[in-house]
DNA sequence: TTGAAAGCGCTAACAG
DNA sequence: CTGTTAGCGCTTTCAA
């Protein structure tokens, strides 16, 4: 009633551990008759080699560790979904950790994958440390970085930066050739380095396309749709008010949407909104959002590939780092100033 | 360079592994000084110990899988976070598997986690199989299913059954008392168990409230926005049209929500709706949606509470079997009929 | 073509 | 209070 172990096998076929365990990984010539035994005694007993005493020898586990800030947000199930698709076509699990945007859990959850020897960490927490990047690196875990960037993390990890200018500068080129002038932004929590990002992006882009970026409004939303909801609350306020919005995601911008319906607007004909990430709401809400696009699950796919090409090459693995580029996608939520 | 081993601890700090190993598990007494020593030795070496080396032995890997039929269905991401919440507090670590709704690919992900010798299985997907849970529990896997029943799985495994029943007869009756006669359903897929699940429960709620469950429209949808939408269309041939739906899960709702405002009907005053699941965007859209709510989050903390249970209890553990309600919240989507 | 034996990093009798 | 020893289930020299 015990787990059938190899040397059950073994004694089943008459044959000695070493061989079963070379049919098992076709690692040396085994004459066929016997190769047949010990694939019947497999067979007729059930056995599966324990990946936990293969690990102990070849010090890999065949796991790897997400960390993201929460799956509740819609950014990451398309990413996750990314992961996993490369992950389990070579029979890697992903354990799945919920920073909840909190470093000092985060450096637990990535102790936690320490110690349970995981072959590398895709790192995609919107909060990061350097210390938990160091925490993995110097327990010779491989490690992918996304979004983030510190001066130290070059020869530590590879990453996988967004490229948000592209998007963010072909959004406002469309919003200031169709006449808008007043644009705002509304950024994320900006202790985040993802909404700095954003949002020196954006200011950039109303540079590029001829607007002060000193006169910006620049609000600060959490992120979610109630963020979205008080940022037009504040934004409201204004006057003149701003004529287009980009926000730093999409949930925000459908926060703007909804509240601006709800304070009598007409959309987009009062206000023009632009988002960020393309969920799959965003092509479903009436009107459809306009919104800066973000591959999602290529770059699941992506950091995933790249996180096994490290593993695969060992100790010395060259370090990648690859830009992914965002495109903006015209839907109906913006229109020209009238 | 290599891995820090109990070995290198105990070469440094002079005394033997089985000290080192007594002073990390605090499973004998050992002297204060000693003690000491050991203590300094992980110290200054960054000890860790290797939960692989540990699992061969303990034939505990402090791991569990969860599968889910796929993390982009609104449904999953708060049971998730429930999971790991109570996951975490015991240093569990979670593999997280999308089956998208595949039997043959969620088999093969359930022999990979008997592989990797979790210690246990959450079964949360829609798509299920006996066999899946056999080949959990034949190599000693604990298991707890999720909304999905079998006349097999009672010794097996740990049961949560999701009592639709409680809040779809709520919401009927609301919409009975509200003078709607003319109700009809928007199911899931009914090769889907909680589909034909839901299903049975809005009959049967029907004829408790003086309706003839006979009459009822039923339309089979996917799941998802488009399936709500694609449902409206033909809800919107019949004449005459009901004047209410009961969806079978939220994003359905809101695909008839969204489709009956595009062809020019006004809601609630013309279609009531009521969805199930009650995800985050039910009560942020308007009118806002008026559901069936689920403790998504309770279900995850209760599922692996349950699990880590009958880890602790081991063998012969006795299997749960839990029940939970639902209950109906009224939001904005339904009204009164005139 | 096959086996014996050592060892991965740790725990747990059993002795002292 | 501490150490020796024998494994956990597997892979991998080294020998035959």
């Amino acid at each position: 009633m015990n787990r059938v172990t190899i040397k059950d096998v073994a004694n089943r076929a008459g044959v000695s551990k070493t061989t079963v365990s070379h049919v098992l990984n076709k690692t040396r010539a085994v004459e066929e008759t016997t190769r047949a035994k010990v694939l019947q005694a497999i067979e007729e007993l059930g056995y599966r080699p324990s990946q936990v005493a293969r690990s102990l020898i070849s010090k890999r586990t065949k796991t790897a560790g997400l960390l993201i800030s929460d799956v509740s947000n819609p950014f990451y199930p398309d990413v996750i979904l990314g992961v996993e698709e490369v992950a389990f076509a070579e029979d890697y699990s992903i354990f799945l950790c919920n920073t909840n945007y909190d470093l000092e859990r985060g450096l637990k959850l990535v102790q936690s994958l320490v110690d349970k020897s995981v072959d590398g960490i895709l790192f995609m927490s919107s909060s990061m440390s350097l210390q938990m990047v160091k925490e993995a690196v110097e327990n010779q875990i491989h490690v992918v970085v996304l979004d983030w960037e510190d001066s130290n993390l070059q020869d530590m990890a590879s990453t996988i930066t967004i490229n948000f200018e592209s998007g963010i500068q072909q959004a406002v080129r469309h919003l200031v050739e169709s006449g808008h002038q007043r644009i705002a932004h509304i950024s994320g929590p900006l202790n985040l380095w993802t909404a700095q990002v954003r949002r020196n992006a954006f200011l950039k882009a109303l540079e590029q396309n001829g607007l002060d970026p000193q006169q910006a409004v620049i609000i600060e939303g959490d992120l979610r749709i109630e963020g979205g909801r008080k940022a037009f609350d504040q934004l409201n306020q204004i006057s003149p008010r701003p004529t287009a919005v980009v926000a730093a995601n999409d949930l925000m911008a459908l926060g703007v949407l909804w509240a601006a319906r709800n304070a009598g607007l007409e959309l987009p004909r009062d206000l023009s909104v632009v988002g960020l990430d393309d969920i799959d709401l965003a092509s479903k809400v009436s009107p459809s959002l306009s919104t800066v696009a973000l591959p999602r699950r290529e770059i699941g796919k992506m950091a995933m590939r790249i996180l096994l090409d490290m593993i695969r090459e060992g100790k010395e693995a060259t370090k990648a780092q690859v830009t992914v580029d965002t495109t903006f996608v015209l839907r109906q939520s913006t229109q020209r100033v009238r």
